[in-house]
DNA sequence: CTGAAAGCGCTAACAT
DNA sequence: ATGTTAGCGCTTTCAG
């Protein structure tokens, strides 16, 4: 066939219409007239066409790309929000960027970075330690969080973290726990903030007291959660029932103390949270909190992509449920088993 | 500070040179004489001007961006490789675009499509199940793939999948197993047939017969890995080993007879695929071959750079080792143990 | 070593 | 309803 691909002159040409009328029989097929319409198109396909999005992104003054910050690309929970987040911004006619902010020296700066470039037509945050006076960039274009964030007024999409953890320790309260303690994300981030707030909530609901010894410190990954459960086993008074800040934490954390002998849930309870897709399959299965993370990414695109159509800045603020799941690495505590 | 961002031209005025000079600054400095290039480079500080991608990929032809065409975005295996792109594309400055053959109808058409959609420089190919046929469109940008595949002549980066499969079976077979089974992907995909063909090897330098009711077919997912398991359960005849062709099915092989109270590896050694970052921590630790996944993203953007400053269409293939990893999930077979 | 000038391919006023 | 035209911001010959 052609050797180079034909542009809106060709087609023009062939089918005997300003570059105009092509243009806008691409665009807006309706203010043209029939005939012409079926002209041009006809030519589009003889020629094989296809419009060349840097020359029009430049005239229109876009760029036609959305870039996406998130800490760990390798990390299976963001990939599931990437997912939905395509889903919506595909169609749209807008490709992805996605910029790993672990990969870099200074997360802060690469946000600052691509905020004042011009690359993208709107950012989906997905870290939620970036600083929130980066933001304060004039003329930058519209930000949506999809995590927890300490940023105030910027529009998002979150999960009910607290509520989910305040379900966690009142399901064992309920079970029988007297002893319940908690393993942690890193200090600092606000997901793991939000959790060890409804995780003491629960507890206070509960009438249960709170144990500084029984709030151990992980960062979300599993060697932290196997990290945990050495802390956890050389503990003189050990908890009967653990609720962590992740699944990753817990996949850790019930390998670990399996393999030293103790029994899940006969010798202790755990609970986890984001039902990631191994917790139905582990032995026992993992009790958790649900988050519905394709919903995520659906919703923070379509927010953004309203944003970017009504050139706005600020927008409302999405919080999704989250919902509790009873697996079988929970039971009630020895003691009361026994008895 | 200035509303909306600086042009070339702004930047130009303040130094007093023309656009030309401030352009041949940015791009090649050694060109323009030092003093020049000293007032260019504090006029840019001055005016904070950026250069807009999308004009100088117009101008030159170009888009910046390499679009990667993978199966399931979701699935933790990519996007460790992803993480290997992009930490080769990003510095280039390459945009990198995700595109999800499993989200639309037909995955060759899309790959079809951004052939002569002209949207992207290059592309990257990690969905094994891509037609080949389609790689004959004229003038299309350099592909790379990053798996197996059955297309013969494009420039690749492929793992030792045989010699990984083979390599269990030996491990197996040395600690007593005559009875060894395996669990494939689904069949057609290229892996699954590597994996296959070296499981058969393996078997065969061994001296070990091929049973077809020990080999069951799975689609790599922790799901098939469970349904495996169940297949495994009802057999009248079990093999005493199982190698598996993916950790993720491993994972759900042998959480559901574990759950059906099977002891791994006293009644059953497994081994899996990928050593994917759980495996170490199940209990009993899995046995598995470990494949580079990082490393394997950044050999295929080299690869892929290369191909596009060079302009050619071909390249090398390049092989990457596996490393077998012995952890808990194998032992003796049991006859052999209480022997 | 530097400047002038010609577009890359497209869209959106503005005319007609 | 369609055509004319003026750029979007940049890079790169080609002269000087």
């Amino acid at each position: 066939m052609d050797r180079k691909t034909a542009t809106i002159q060709d087609v023009a040409r062939v089918a005997g219409v300003s570059t105009a009328t092509v243009s806008r029989t691409l665009s807006k097929p309706s203010v043209v007239a029939a005939t012409t319409r079926e002209a041009v198109l006809s030519a589009v396909a003889e020629t094989g066409y296809r419009v060349n999005a840097t020359a029009s992104n430049l005239r229109r003054q876009r760029t036609g790309s959305i870039i996406v910050l998130l800490p760990n690309i390798a990390n299976p929970f963001f990939s599931q929000i990437l997912a939905g987040l395509a889903s919506v911004l595909t169609p749209a006619q807008y490709g992805m960027l996605i910029a790993d902010t672990q990969s870099g020296p200074d997360p802060d700066q690469l946000l600052g970075d691509y905020l004042t470039s011009g690359q993208a037509d709107g950012l989906v945050l997905l870290d939620g330690s970036l600083s929130p006076e980066v933001l304060a960039t004039p003329g930058r274009p519209p930000v949506v969080m999809a995590c927890e964030w300490m940023g105030g007024d910027l529009p998002s999409v979150r999960v009910e973290n607290g509520r989910g953890a305040a379900t966690a320790v009142a399901h064992l309260a309920r079970l029988g726990h007297r002893a319940i303690g908690h393993v942690t994300g890193p200090r600092g981030n606000v997901l793991t903030e939000s959790r060890l707030d409804g995780f003491r909530e629960g507890l206070a609901s509960m009438g249960l007291p709170l144990r500084d010894d029984w709030v151990l410190e992980g960062d979300f990954s599993m060697d932290s959660g196997a990290a945990a459960a050495r802390q956890w086993l050389a503990l003189a008074e050990r908890p009967t029932a653990l609720f962590l800040a992740s699944d990753e934490m817990a996949v850790g954390f019930m390998g670990a103390v399996q393999r030293a002998g103790v029994s899940v849930p006969g010798d202790l309870s755990v609970v986890g949270f984001d039902n990631i897709e191994i917790a139905q399959h582990l032995s026992p299965a993992l009790t958790t909190i649900r988050q519905p993370r394709t919903l995520i990414g659906v919703r923070a695109a379509e927010l953004l992509l309203d944003m970017i159509e009504t050139g706005t800045r600020t927008g409302p603020s999405d919080l999704i449920e989250v919902e509790f799941i009873r697996r079988d690495s929970v039971g009630p505590p020895a003691a009361l088993a026994a008895g």
